[in-house]
RNA sequence: GUGGCUAUAGCUCAGUCGGUAGAGCAUCGGCUUGUGGUGUCGAGGGUCGCGGGUUCAAGUCCCGUUAGCCACCCCA
């Protein structure tokens, strides 16, 4: 009966070869890190439910699983109709970032004054489950907390592309923003401050839709129409450029309209120019614009990873200076950056571990090896620094060999009557 | 949350116009081979995702549902 037990929907079970690879990739990942200085920390996969729903997370809020209150099961159900506040007081974390702000609040006193931070661990989304979107997945951050100064991004971005180039990623592309850049330029055109929100998200889907799709979608939506006249000429310039934006003074003032010229723009071609000499190979830093980014706590410069193997980012994070003040009541600057674990894994080819020809496979023989003497065996095997593995003589050895070598084995010794580890005849598999 | 496609043995899949289930691999056993990957004969294993309906008869047609994939929404 097929699929009568299976995983929960939208998480995975993982097989020992992708376990192998997600442990061996999460570990480039933290050496990295380590290097540049962070240092990682664990928090709970739950939460308050008051804190993941304090209208920072966005759209993510709705997507969160919330765990009922204990004891509320026992009671009889009623007909009445309760929110899920009133059900429930806790849930599971959505993301990285506001569980890391709650951190900084619950233990500032014990935290350097700047703080850099890795977290790595799973979190939850109830969405609709596709490929490379699981209800389930692991996220990678690095977070800098205390520095206002751009020092923050500069240091955020180094470190991802020294993973990205570490894990041997190349042609990935870092693309920034600034929420103040897009504030300033919705105020520009004259949107409505409410629709600000909707105006962005379409925006956002320049990329994909095209000009002609973007302006489509903001005349159905019934924005001000002199509005959007006035994005109009903004976007079909950006839409028409062959490449990327260079974050220089120059490529960001030819396709920003003169009055949305402000501090952010500035800053954000001081960062180009500081980039443009330490990104490793295969990395690129370039402006976009249209650049947007869901998550509602961000404050300033925005910056997602875009890769040409993958459909959707795989990566991404920004400044987000207000959140930490909503827990801790004292304003606190913070910018973050997050690998998607889950979308570079199968982008990331790993050369064979090459501390695998300890590994020795122990083909016994059921009629001439008992069990006490094959672990007697094992022991003296890994006493000489081997990795010993026991398996069973079959009638075909066609599949045994197949799983040894997908294994990583490189030796293997038929076990008979030479049962002492000195008197084993030990072959090698051919290269394959 | 919206729409489309899919679901048959442990795995990969076939099953025609509706007529009660098949292959390869894997598993188990006999004989063979004799320890560097055999050969051969045979066996077990299925409420055809689940629940309804149409029909004398449903894996096959219709409806619902669940799960997977794809496109949206949104995102890592």
């Amino acid at each position: 009966m097929a699929n009568k037990i299976s995983a929960v929907r939208g998480m995975r079970d993982f097989l020992p070869f992708q376990k192998r690879k997600r442990e061996r990739v999460l570990q480039i990942i933290r050496e990295v890190y380590q290097k540049h200085a962070f240092t990682e920390i664990e928090t709970p996969v739950v939460e308050d439910y008051d804190i993941l729903h304090s209208g920072l997370g966005g759209d993510n809020e709705k997507l969160s699983f919330s765990i009922l209150k204990r004891g509320i099961s026992d009671k009889p159900y009623t007909t009445e109709k309760l929110k899920a506040a009133e059900l429930c007081d806790l849930g599971l974390r959505f993301d990285l970032t506001v569980p890391l702000a709650r951190y900084y609040a619950s233990n500032q006193a014990a935290l350097p004054q700047v703080f850099r931070a890795v977290q790595i661990g799973p979190v939850w989304r109830a969405e609709r489950p596709q490929q490379g979107r699981y209800r389930q997945f692991v996220q990678a951050d690095i977070d800098i907390i205390g520095e206002f100064s751009m020092l923050a991004e500069l240091e955020l971005i180094t470190a991802t592309a020294a993973a990205l180039n570490r894990l041997g990623l190349r042609d990935c592309v870092i693309r920034i923003n600034d929420r103040r850049v897009l504030l300033s330029l919705l105020k520009h055109c004259g949107f409505n401050a409410d629709d600000f929100n909707r105006v962005l998200i379409t925006i956002d889907k320049l990329d994909k839709i095209g000009f002609a799709g973007v302006i489509e979608e903001l005349v159905a939506n019934e924005f001000a129409a002199s509005a959007v006249a006035k994005l109009e000429p903004f976007l079909s310039g950006v839409a028409a450029l062959p490449a990327g934006i260079p974050l220089t003074v120059a490529a960001i003032a030819e396709v920003m309209p003169e009055e949305v010229q402000n501090d952010a723009l500035a800053e954000l071609a001081e960062l180009g120019d500081s980039l443009v000499s330490i990104l490793p190979n295969g990395v690129t830093a370039e402006f976009d614009p249209t650049l947007v980014r869901g998550m509602g706590y961000y404050t300033g410069t925005i910056f997602e990873i875009s890769h040409p193997g993958s459909g959707s980012s795989v990566g991404g994070g920004g400044r987000y200076d207000g959140m930490i003040g909503r827990f801790l009541g004292e304003q606190v600057p913070a910018v973050g950056f997050s690998i998607g674990f889950e979308r570079i894994i199968d982008l990331v080819e790993l050369p064979e571990d090459s501390a695998q020809e300890q590994k020795i496979a122990l083909i016994a023989d059921k009629d001439c090896a008992a069990p006490q003497q094959l672990v007697k065996l094992k022991s003296e095997l890994l006493a000489l620094g081997k990795q010993p593995h026991i398996v069973w003589r079959k009638k075909n050895m066609k599949p045994v060999f197949a799983y040894l070598a997908a294994e990583g084995f490189t030796e293997f010794a038929n076990v008979n009557s030479a049962l002492a580890a000195a008197e084993l005849n030990i072959k090698t598999f051919e290269t394959v």
